[in-house]
DNA sequence: ATACCGGCTAGCC
DNA sequence: GGGCTAGCCGGTA
């Protein structure tokens, strides 16, 4: 039915690897992992045609049908709003969603972001200034992705934005 | 129902 | 700052 086309290519952070439907991008991976992992990992969102694209084809927006349901779709529609250069807490992504205290269940529900690029979730950090978690490829990957948005850490410590 | 697990928090050394 | 504890919540087995 639907159909999904997928490419590696330049983001604003670095190389990645999107697939994307009529609608919009579908999931993403950092250019870096293998193509044979990335197909795998598109299989089990979707079963259908998936082909070779042009990225200049690709949406920019997010195709929320293959997002996750329940919390954690509300955690990353949260966390889609987030400006770039700008933080949020856990604790207070969970505020917004209405359920103040699921901080945690905030974290858990970024870590199955199925587009980082996109939804950025690396802009969602500890409530003590330290940068927190990253699943992708740790925090050192979201230490990059932020200082790649203007803001200012020192070890694993946010120190300001800007 | 129950138990456990995580990208967390707040409080206390 | 670091280390530890207990409490927190949604998801999953």
């Amino acid at each position: 039915v639907t159909v999904v086309w997928y490419a590696r290519t330049a983001t604003a952070h670095g190389e990645w690897w999107i697939a994307w439907t009529q609608e919009g991008v579908c999931l993403s991976a950092p250019g870096d992992r293998d193509e044979r992992r990335f197909l795998a990992g598109l299989a089990g969102l979707h079963r259908g045609a998936v082909t070779p694209g042009d990225p200049a084809d690709a949406p920019d927006a997010f195709d929320w049908r293959f997002a996750p349901p329940g919390f954690a779709r509300e955690a990353l529609a949260a966390c889609a709003a987030i400006p770039a250069g700008e933080v949020r807490s856990y604790g207070e992504l969970a505020a917004s969603c209405g359920r103040p205290g699921a901080a945690r269940a905030v974290g858990t529900a970024m870590s199955v972001n199925p587009i980082p690029n996109l939804v950025p979730c690396h802009r969602v950090v500890r409530a003590d200034g330290m940068v927190g978690g990253y699943g992708l490829g740790g925090s050192g990957e979201k230490i990059e992705m932020l200082r790649r948005e203007g803001v200012m850490i020192e070890g694993e410590r946010l120190v300001g934005t800007r």
